[in-house]
This record gives structure tokens, C-alpha cells and sequence, in this order.
DNA sequence: CGAATAATGTGTTTATTTTACACATAAAAT
DNA sequence: ATTTTATGTGTAAAATAAACACATTATTCG
């Protein structure tokens, strides 16, 4: 044990001995990777970049970024949104660090991977980058280096995530129906879910609105819109919750 | 949106400006440190080292090193472990990334957190470094740094988890009565929990192997010994997923 | 303008899961 | 042998989830 004296928390040092150990022994650069979600034509799709490296020109990639030394990763990831899809306040939260040695031909970078999930129709009022694409989630094939297996582990998240924490509500318009946030959840879970016990289940969760609008422009009778209320959800988080012990 | 073709996936470069960049611009360090849990005496534990940075010698700290260049972050998170505990193939898992600016006095550190379990009982056998303590959880003050903010995170982590994937199992002997695993749940959870149920629940999960052996030495009726079965569990796996929509 | 279309809105019954709860049994200690 | 202590088991009630059908409302088309 005594060898291993030579590292961070082990053997007696001062805070100046440990800034210059902080400073020289690193080489290892770090990013941060944005799995942005969108929902659009009752499909579930997935943000991506055009490579901007000549050898991967026809691949794609998530939206990522060096951090800076100056600013904290969840920063990061809210610079990287705002820079590529130009909104604020975008839901976000932090999933995975992927830092296999050999995962970026440019080095040793270690990238910590966010989800965001955005509302497209809002997003779409802003004109983007043209390399930009959103992307079905269902026809995702090679993405740059590690990519795929990051979005793989993302998407795995979300279906899990939506379940225990009402973060779906994001990809949506502030004013839904039942039937689009059914959709939503049918496009995340893919598979088919019952419209009464879905639509009950929701109620009993006590979580939205009733705006007193209807939907406008339907071939068919039209639902009455809702709006998720973040206070009721504060008050019913425990509904939320899974199995308990 | 033009004046941010300064970044790593932005504007068109080459594979070798790549390199360089990924080599230049970034001043941080990498750090995993591990919250390693313990279960002994019915409390939950975790294993903590005495600083050694001499401005914090009476504070405690949580096991961790520079991640080295040419290893991936769960062989840096084995090789904390292999050291500080001379205990191979425990159970890991990585949790979250703490990057705040300020969260470190020796630069930026940005750190990859892991949460392991390790029986209490096969550790003591090995010999370990003096400054390492077993702490109850209930009785942790201030840890060095956000090293408490970590601990806490990975606290909740662990009371989420243990009710979806059987890692219980690490925490305890090979072989275990009822009482014991229950003793483990109470502790994890930090509530009763009812003998019958508890019991029906582990049986209805089918992980359990009764190895036809009784316990020794207890001053009362000795319970039946059972094994965790992983095979078993990966045949029963969706017993242990939570609601569904 | 009426009929056909298409999706909304609502409740009940059944099955499954979870909770609450009590007594006989086996070993150890006295 | 009696007392102590914790094990081992089952059932009834309550809550939750799953399966399922029909009347309603707006639109579209003839």
C-alpha cells in the first residue's frame, strides 16, 4: 500500500503541493455531450450535427463542447444548448461520463453527457445551423466514435426517466391534448398504451390543467387542451414514485 | 452563431487541429472518488480516509485519485478500490459527475463519482492503511471539500437503486439469513419494514438459494441460510422494474 | 342538410398487487 | 421443564392495474 503514496488523497501534503500536482499531472480533456430530444410528428427525435471534421463529413454527432476552465458543467451544457438551438431554459439534466481511452481519436477526452429535452414547434422559430438536423430516433444508425452508444444509453434513461419524473411535459407545447401527451409517451415507451387507464392514470397523478380550450383545427371532435402544472407536481411527487419496500 | 466556430464540433477542421486543440485549451483535472459502502453491526457504513492535506487534517474524506491518462474511469475507480482496500471484483457502479468551478482549493477537479458495496466482514480480514474509518451514515458531519454533497448524492442514489437491482447482495456475507438481509434493507431505507412481507416480497423475486444450512451461535431459533442467485435474477429481472405505464 | 366518419370522454368489472395482521414452532438459556 | 426470543407461515382487506364498450361531438362528404 505504501506505493500507492505517490496520488491525490494519500500521504501528507500541503494545498500548494497539491494546486501544482492538480496542474501538471492531467492530460485529459473534458466535454460535455448534449442528447437533445425533440417530439415532432408523433415521432421521437434526436438533435445532431453535421461532423465538422473532414474524415467524418457524412457522419453525425451530438452537439458537444470542450468545458471551460471557468465554468461549471452544468454551464457548460446550458452554453452548448444556447449556441446550437438559441433557447434558454431548456430542461436538462446530467446522465453519464463516458471516458474509455480510446473513445476520441483526438486524445484522451472524457465527455460528461446531458439530455435535454426541447419543445421542436418552439425551436423551430429560430433559424439554426444548417448542419443541424433532427433526427427519428427509430432510423439512427452510425453516429461519430462513441456517439451511438452514448445516445443508446440515453434514450435508455429517458424511457426510464419518464416514468418516475414528468420531464416528457418539455417536448411538448405548453397547451396539449391527452391524446398528443399519449402519443408522447407511446413514441418514448414504444409500444401501444390503453387511452382510458393512460388518461387515468394521469388525472390520478394530479399533475394538469384544464385551460378550458379545445383543440383547434382536428378533423374530429376536438380534446380540451391542458397545461402540466409544476406546483401540483411539488405537491404529488410521491405519486411519482415506483415500488416500495 | 458564427462567433462560436471556436469549438470542438463547430466549423470544419482537420483530424491533427483536433489534436491539438483537445491538448491545449483544456487546464483540468480528472478525478473519481468512491463512496464506498459498508454494512456491519446492522448500520450502514461508509469507508472514509483522514486527509492528508495538512490545512484539513481532522477531516475525513472519500477515496479517490487522479484518473491517469491511459486508463478508462472504471479501471481508475477498481484501481482506488484494489489499493485502499486490497479487494478486487466489488461491486461498482458510476453515479455522477461533480464539476463545480469552486468545489476544489487545488484548481478545477472536476470528479467522476462511483459507488461501490463490499462486505464488511471479508474486508477486515485484509490489513488496511490506519487513516481508513468506517463511518456510521447517521453520524457523518463535514467531509472535506463537497465531499458530504457527494456522499448525500450517493446516499439517495443507493436507497433508489437497492429497490431496483439486487446490489444488496455485495453488502453482505455470501451467505445470509432473512433477518440479516431485512436488518440490511432497514438500514438502507431507514424504515420498518413488516417480517412477512418482506419475506413473501425476496421469495416472489426468486433470487434466493436455500443452501440448507441454519445459522450459528445466535442465543434463539436459528434462521435458514440463503445465497443470492444471480442467474436466477437475470431470469427474474422484470420483477425488479418498477411501475409501468 | 343529413349521414358517415373519426376521435373524444367516461365507468365498471376483474385480476393483480400490496398491506395489515396472529399464532404455532424451534432452539437456547435459565 | 419452563421461559425467552426470534423464526416460519397464511389469510383477509385494501389498493392498484388491466381489460374492456358505448354515447358524444365536431368535421367531412355526398
Amino acid at each position: 500500500m505504501a506505493n500507492t503514496k505517490t496520488n491525490l488523497s494519500n500521504s501528507v501534503k500541503t494545498l500548494k503541493g497539491l494546486q501544482s500536482e492538480v496542474q501538471s499531472i492531467n492530460r485529459i480533456a473534458l466535454s460535455v455531450d448534449c442528447v437533445i430530444f425533440g417530439f415532432d410528428e408523433n415521432k421521437l427525435k434526436v438533435l445532431l450535427i453535421r461532423s465538422d471534421l473532414k474524415k467524418y463529413q457524412n457522419t453525425f454527432s451530438l452537439l458537444g463542447d470542450l468545458v471551460k476552465p471557468e465554468e461549471d458543467l452544468d454551464t457548460s451544457a446550458y452554453r452548448i444548448l444556447k449556441q446550437r438551438t438559441g433557447l434558454n431554459d431548456l430542461y436538462l439534466e446530467q446522465v453519464h461520463t463516458f471516458g474509455e481511452v480510446g473513445r476520441h481519436p483526438g486524445g484522451r477526452v472524457v465527455t460528461v453527457v446531458y439530455c435535454s429535452l426541447v419543445n421542436v414547434q418552439h425551436h423551430r422559430l429560430k433559424t439554426l445551423d444548417h448542419d443541424l438536423h433532427w433526427h427519428e430516433i427509430d432510423s439512427l444508425k452510425e453516429l461519430l466514435f462513441d456517439h451511438k452508444k452514448i445516445f443508446d444509453h440515453c434514450y435508455v434513461w429517458l424511457q426510464k426517466r419518464v416514468q418516475e419524473h414528468p420531464l416528457g411535459f418539455s417536448l411538448l407545447p405548453n397547451k396539449f391534448s391527452l391524446r398528443e401527451l399519449q402519443n408522447l409517451y407511446e413514441a418514448i415507451l414504444h409500444k401501444k398504451l390503453d387511452r382510458r387507464n393512460f388518461r387515468k392514470k394521469f388525472f390520478s397523478m394530479d399533475v394538469l390543467v384544464d385551460i378550458g380550450e379545445d383543440e383547434q383545427n382536428v378533423p374530429h371532435r376536438p380534446g380540451k387542451l391542458y397545461k402540466f402544472d409544476y406546483e401540483k407536481y411539488e405537491k404529488n411527487k410521491k405519486k411519482w414514485q415506483g415500488i416500495d419496500f
